[in-house]
DNA sequence: AATTTAGTTGAACGTTCGTTGAAATTCAAC
DNA sequence: GTTGAATTTCAACGAACGTTCAACTAAATT
C-alpha cells in the first residue's frame, strides 16, 4: 500500500534536528533552510507531495540532499514547515483585519457580510497576485493541501483554524440569526472557492474561452466577495428553513 | 524533477493494448479490468496519482501487475480510463436534466435558477450518497484532479467541459443581462464549492464540532442550491457592475 | 590555540518504482 | 482437436525513492 522505507521510519533522524530556538541564528544554515523551503513550496505546488522527490527540491536548491532531512528531519517535516512558515504571517494580518472591522461597526451594531469576507480573503488574494513568487505557489500548495483528503484534515486545522474561527464568529455577529449549521456549510462553500481559485489551473480560462483569466485574481476577487456574500445572506436569512426546504424538493429526482 | 523510467517512456506499451471495440466482450478480460478499475478508482482518491504504485493497486485488485500495462497502457492510461468510465453516465443524465428544465420553462421565459444548478449538482451529490460505494471514491478523485495544477486545466475539460458549457447556457437564460465573465466566474465558485465538498477531508466536521458532517451531502446539496443561487443572482444583477465596485472597493487596504 | 559544536558533503543503504519480455495458459473459431 | 489470438503469469530490468552514516569544513566557545 504504501513505501515501505519513507516516510517516518524507526526514529527517522529526527534525533539529529538543529534545536528550533538555538539554531536559525547562524546565517549559512538559515539561508540554505530557505533555499529548501524556496524550492519545495515551487515543486510541492506543482505536482504535490508524492509528486515530488527529496532529491527534486534539494536539485532545485542546488544543496545536498542530505540537508533536508538534517534541517527538517523528513519529507513530511519538510512540508509541515513550508505551510509554516508563510501560515503566521496570514494568521496575523487576517486577525487584524477582523479586529479593525468588529471594531469599526461598534456603534451601528452587525458589520457588513462583505467587510468581514473581504477581511478574511484579501490578505490571501493581495499576496497571491502581489506577493513575491513564492507567495503564488503557497497557495497553489494550499490548495492542494486543503483538497487532501490525507492533509486536507489535520495540515490545515492545525494551521489555520483558529482565525478560521474567528472569521466565522464575526459572521456570527454579522447574520445573528442564523443557524450553525448553516453558517459553517457557508463558510465550507466559500473555502472552496477560494480553494480552486488558487490552484490556478487555467481551466476557466479556457472554458471561457478568454474571457476568465485565472492569474487575475483582481477579477476574482471583486466577485467572490459579492457572490459569497449573497450566499451567506440566503442561507442564514431568518425565515430561510421553511422556504428553502420548498424550494429544493420541488427539484428533487 | 520528474521520474525517468516512469510515464510515456518510448511507444510506452501502447503497441499491444486490447483493440478497443474487440476486447472487452471477453469476460474474463472484462472482469479484471474492472477489478483494476476500481481499485485505482478508491486507491487514487486517497492517495493521489503519484501517491499511489502501480503495485499497490494491482495488489488490492489481486491480480498480476503486468496486467495494468496490458490494459491500459500505462499508469496515465489507468487514470485516465478511472476518470473516463463514469463519465458518460454523468454527463447523460446531466444534460438530460437541463434539456428537461429547459422544456419545462418553455412558455414563462427565463428558467430558475435553482432549477438549473440542481440540474447540475444533483446527479453528483446523489450517486455520490446513494450510489455504489464506488461512486463517492470516483468524486473524491475527481475533486483532487479538478484541484490539480498538472492534470485539472487538461483532463477536466476532456471528459466534462462540453456539458459545463451546456449548464452555462442554461444560466444565461436565466440571467440574460449577465455579463460572460460573471458568469464564467460564479461558475468557478460554484465548482469550487462542490470540488471541496466531495474531497470531504473532515475538516467542516472538526471546524463545527459535529454541526455538520461532510459525509452529510443532502444537507450540502439543500445548501449549495440557494447559496450559489443567490451568488449567481449578486454577480449578474442588471446594475451590479457599479454598486459592486462600491461595495468592494471600500474595504480595500 | 585547542576543543566543542553546527553545518555540510559524498556515498551508500535497502526498497520500491513503472514497465517489459518471454513463457504459459485460456478462449473462440473452425 | 487443432489453430491462432487474447489474456495471464513470472521474473526481471534499470532507475529513482527516502533516509542514513561517517568523514569533513566552518564557526563558536573556552
Amino acid at each position: 500500500m504504501q513505501k515501505k522505507g519513507t516516510t517516518g521510519r524507526k526514529g527517522a533522524g529526527r534525533d539529529r534536528l538543529p534545536r528550533a530556538g538555538t539554531a536559525g541564528t547562524g546565517s549559512r544554515s538559515q539561508a540554505t533552510r530557505e533555499r529548501i523551503l524556496d524550492a519545495a513550496e515551487r515543486l510541492f505546488a506543482q505536482r504535490g507531495f508524492y509528486g515530488i522527490s527529496v532529491r527534486d527540491i534539494t536539485g532545485a536548491a542546488e544543496v545536498d540532499v542530505a540537508l533536508a532531512s538534517y534541517h527538517f528531519g523528513n519529507k513530511q517535516g519538510l512540508l509541515e514547515a513550508v505551510v509554516m512558515r508563510r501560515a503566521e504571517d496570514l494568521n496575523t494580518e487576517r486577525s487584524a483585519r477582523l479586529d479593525a472591522v468588529l471594531a469599526a461597526a461598534k456603534g451601528r451594531r452587525p458589520p457588513k457580510i462583505e467587510d468581514v469576507i473581504d477581511a478574511f480573503t484579501h490578505p490571501l488574494l493581495d499576496r497571491s497576485s502581489r506577493g513575491s513568487p513564492g507567495w503564488k505557489s503557497y497557495f497553489a500548495l494550499i490548495a492542494e493541501v486543503n483538497n487532501s483528503p490525507e492533509f486536507g484534515g489535520v495540515l490545515m486545522s492545525r494551521f489555520f483554524d483558529p482565525v478560521v474561527e474567528k472569521f466565522i464568529d464575526a459572521i456570527r455577529r454579522a447574520l445573528p440569526d442564523c443557524e450553525e449549521s448553516d453558517l459553517y456549510w457557508a463558510y465550507h462553500f466559500l473555502s472552496g472557492a477560494l480553494t480552486l481559485t488558487f490552484a490556478e489551473t487555467g481551466r476557466i480560462d479556457k472554458l471561457s474561452g478568454g474571457a476568465c483569466r485565472s492569474s487575475d485574481l483582481d477579477s476574482v476577487h471583486e466577485r467572490l466577495v459579492p457572490y459569497c456574500a449573497a450566499g451567506f445572506r440566503a442561507l442564514c436569512a431568518t425565515k430561510r428553513a421553511a422556504s428553502r426546504q420548498a424550494g429544493t424538493r420541488k427539484a428533487r429526482k
